[in-house]
DNA sequence: AGAATTTGTCTATTTGTATAGATGAATTTG
DNA sequence: CAAATTCATCTATACAAATAGACAAATTCT
């Protein structure tokens, strides 16, 4: 459930169905539905502990061998640690840290567009589709400088984000922002003194084999997905920014919606 | 992608690579990512037709085979059509709807913890856990009344809610909302003729068996979860919801974030 | 200390996933 | 009309996923 109201709300079941050939494993709707409860504290039992693998197996109508291979997985992410004779438990790391660690990042995605925003990734120029274009208010065709940068915190990866601007806008962008490191500065370098997001799209995808990589995740996991149009206070856009977000350590936060 | 700047800021790639191993099978992987891309419009070829199965087998890296059991996939649930000696297309039908009736749900999510909410699914009554009753500002074990609700629109579901309530605070609640189909009027009955969302925590998760059963959508997907605690002018606790929403139907659209 | 519990390892079998190649059927292209 | 293209169907093979059962190793309970 990945709640961040932890363990608030969330009953554990007596027992969990899986869906069986479906393209995706049974060990891995398992692991999923481990971590889930895991991270929202949800875990139907007391001080870190799981329920045995013999209970684990009948809660969720599979064979033991099936647990212990979602159990190796979360195992080898570092989310559980296995001790014969005892018990498998959760990592002491993760039964402190993780809701503080996931708790204050509405502020990063408020600043998203305004602030210098992890490391530079990749640069490149392109010419404009008719949608960019469209809306980018330019002609199709129009050179954009897009830059890719991922943002980490304490060495873990946390947001994957690509940003569109039109080059005439802040042709010397790519040098500003590897020198400044911000969005914000690199821009008013290019006479661009202000800017405000517009509005902002908030989606969910599964991550790929790229997002998989950078964000040190397993494919397939969920992402939050948040898409902003900027504009100068005339109106007139200035940059768009996709961000990809690992759902496992951030949650947005809005303050009354 | 899923991108509602639809096919905006989305360049295809030559090659797509897919993890093998990982508890999510190949076709499952090539599916999920040709939905994202015929949902964002970023589909690399024009009106409606997608690339043959040899290209598309070369653009993954795998066998014919795999491609068409990933389209034998979408072909079943409505998405795309293929046509012996012509080619596959994506169904007629979303060539033009999705972008609209994925675009305006913004209101429906900024209203969800105000007013009536779909269809009542089921009801009950559970002692307040420890952190439920910490969060609702009561006792632990005092009695909760939990609802459970789907909302539909044009015979397609989209968001799953659950909702906590003291039951000291509205003693009739079930039977006024069977009656009302409003938690608004609901609470009023009871005295509380006003209340607010504190914030709003927005997350993503992965669809399990009963979200993908009441959803219609596949295990797996991406869900948005949306969590907010709501409370009267006073500041008192009032009720607590959870949202799980289908993302390849419903995006979140925020003013200003 | 002995019994019961719990995780770890091993072998064997069945089903699902993925590849390989060949051939047929419908459509489009020249 | 013939050739090329594209989706449909079939057989065969290899590997991963899941089940089944047995036994070992470490810990806890009595």
């Amino acid at each position: 459930m990945r709640s961040l109201y932890d363990g608030v709300m969330t009953q554990p079941f007596d027992t969990v169905p899986v869906a069986r050939g479906q393209g995706v494993a049974l060990w891995r709707q398992i692991a999923d539905e481990l971590k889930s409860d895991i991270l929202s504290g949800a875990l139907g039992t007391e001080e870190g502990r799981l329920p045995t693998e013999k209970d684990l197996a009948a809660r969720f109508g599979v064979n033991r061998h099936t647990v212990r291979r979602a159990i190796a997985e979360l195992t080898a992410e570092g989310i559980l640690r296995a001790d014969q004779g005892r018990g498998t438990f959760v990592s002491e790391r993760l039964i402190t840290y993780p809701i503080s660690s996931r708790t204050r990042f509405s502020e990063i995605i408020a600043a998203q567009a305004r602030e210098p925003f992890g490391k530079l990734l990749a640069s490149s120029e392109e010419p404009a589709t008719a949608a960019q274009a469209d809306l980018l208010g330019v002609e199709a065709g129009t050179p954009l400088i897009r830059i890719e940068t991922l943002s980490v915190a304490d060495e873990v990866p946390l947001i994957r984000a690509t940003s569109w601007f039109p080059k005439a806008l802040c042709p010397g962008l790519v040098a500003d922002y590897a020198q400044t490191g911000s969005t914000t500065k690199s821009l008013a370098r290019a006479g661009v003194t202000d800017y405000r997001r517009k509005e902002t799209r908030i989606l969910a995808d599964l991550a790929r084999v790229e997002d998989a990589q950078l964000l040190n995740i397993a494919i397939g996991q969920p992402l939050l997905i948040t898409e902003a149009l900027n504009v100068d206070p005339s109106g007139k856009p200035t940059h768009f920014t996709r961000t990809r977000i690992a759902a496992e350590r951030v949650q947005l936060i809005v303050e009354s919606l």
